[in-house]
DNA sequence: CTGCTCATGGGCCTCAAGGCTCATATGATG
DNA sequence: CATCATATGAGCCTTGAGGCCCATGAGCAG
């Protein structure tokens, strides 16, 4: 689970990608601050592994907070406006990332997960960039959810679909009763839990299945 | 529930938001286009109750869009600098809601729906409109889920972070098993389900309980 | 060719889960 | 004061869920 800061003074735009990272199953946003200071201030109580600052911030600029930050998180900076300027500046500084608003949240995702396993983003040109980025593009899972198969993936979802009871499960995937029960033992074992309701929570939680 | 399409050409700031608003119970984004010739387009094959228009974007004024929308959908302006002028000029053009991308995202959840209630939020003063965005602060929810008592929401959230198993309900709640298979039958009456799974699930996707 | 995983299935057993009806105490509300 | 909603609890009964062990055929890798 990668923690991280967010540090911008739009709060529609801060809480709006706090809650899409925190739907991503290996990300979780512990903090969301609106200028420079507050965020040195957030770091000290609370560690994040990865900070995303914007620059353009009231109270000082963004990049000036970096360099005070130091080791105590890796930053990865957003603008509005994204200049080779602002980039240069940016990379001075120590930040390890830097992009345009204008970017999918699908990129920023890998750039985190890029950036807190000690990848340094800034200084690759943009064909490198993008072919790290594309290693990164997928969410690590838990050891246990990586081992499952793809016909116990298939049932998990229809689990969180609400698809809960044996004889359901099996008339839509055409299959007996008993195997659906294998199946589900199989999945309790790898994702360590006891019961199907559990298996759902754990399915949604992991990014696997999508409640509605 | 409220269909919602975003057009802002700042991807991380539409996706972000969006994924914000599908995670509330009542609202769903159904769309998310990045200029006004685009959100034109999209509301055609795609009908929405409510727009998020960003002024400042490529290739023609968001507000410009919104005069030819109509009565197809109805819009609330969002602008990174909100001034005085844009807030007449979005008036003017037929907008029904006017905010700062620095507003909290609650009280943008709110302005969707009170404008999907009819209310025209741009018209009033201040006040007035923080009293109304005051009413429309909760979400509204399933008439089922809204006659849900204390003690169920409380067994249900407990559900959602995988406490499923009766005899563990029943020792954290200091309460007899039996106690606990009567609320989970209430529940599941109101919930219109027929299992814990279930009702675990329906209560992440309402708002009630959070997964992790 | 020999393991290996995966999907499919069977049998058996135990207990938990869910359906049903009912009772009691409490606090709010008309 | 009478009534209603809520929280607590009981008994009884049926079936579904989960644990355990095992078998077979397909497909793939060494």
């Amino acid at each position: 689970m990668i923690r991280v800061m967010i540090a911008d003074d739009h709060q529609l735009f801060a809480e709006g990608l706090s809650q899409a990272l925190n739907i991503l199953p290996d990300t979780r946003v512990v903090g969301v601050v609106a200028s420079g200071p507050a965020l040195e201030e957030a770091l000290l109580s609370q560690p994040a592994e990865v900070s995303i600052v914007d620059i353009e911030m009231p109270g000082g600029d963004g990049i000036d907070t970096i360099s005070e930050l130091g080791r105590r998180t890796s930053s990865i900076v957003v603008s509005m406006y994204a200049s080779d300027e602002q980039k240069e500046r940016a990379q001075k500084a120590g930040a390890r990332g830097f992009f345009s608003k204008g970017v999918p949240l699908v990129t920023l995702a890998a750039a985190i997960r890029a950036v807190a396993d000690g990848q340094d983003l800034i200084s690759l040109d943009d064909t490198a960039r993008d072919e790290l980025l594309e290693h990164y593009g997928q969410a690590r899972l838990d050891p246990g959810a990586a081992s499952l198969t793809e016909r116990e993936k298939e049932i998990l979802q229809l689990l969180a679909v609400g698809v809960s009871a044996t004889d359901e499960l099996a008339e839509r995937l055409y299959i007996s009763q008993k195997t659906v029960k294998n199946h589900l033992a199989s999945i309790f074992q790898k994702l360590a839990v006891s019961d199907r309701t559990q298996a759902a929570i754990e399915a949604i939680r992991l990014g696997i299945a999508r409640p509605s």
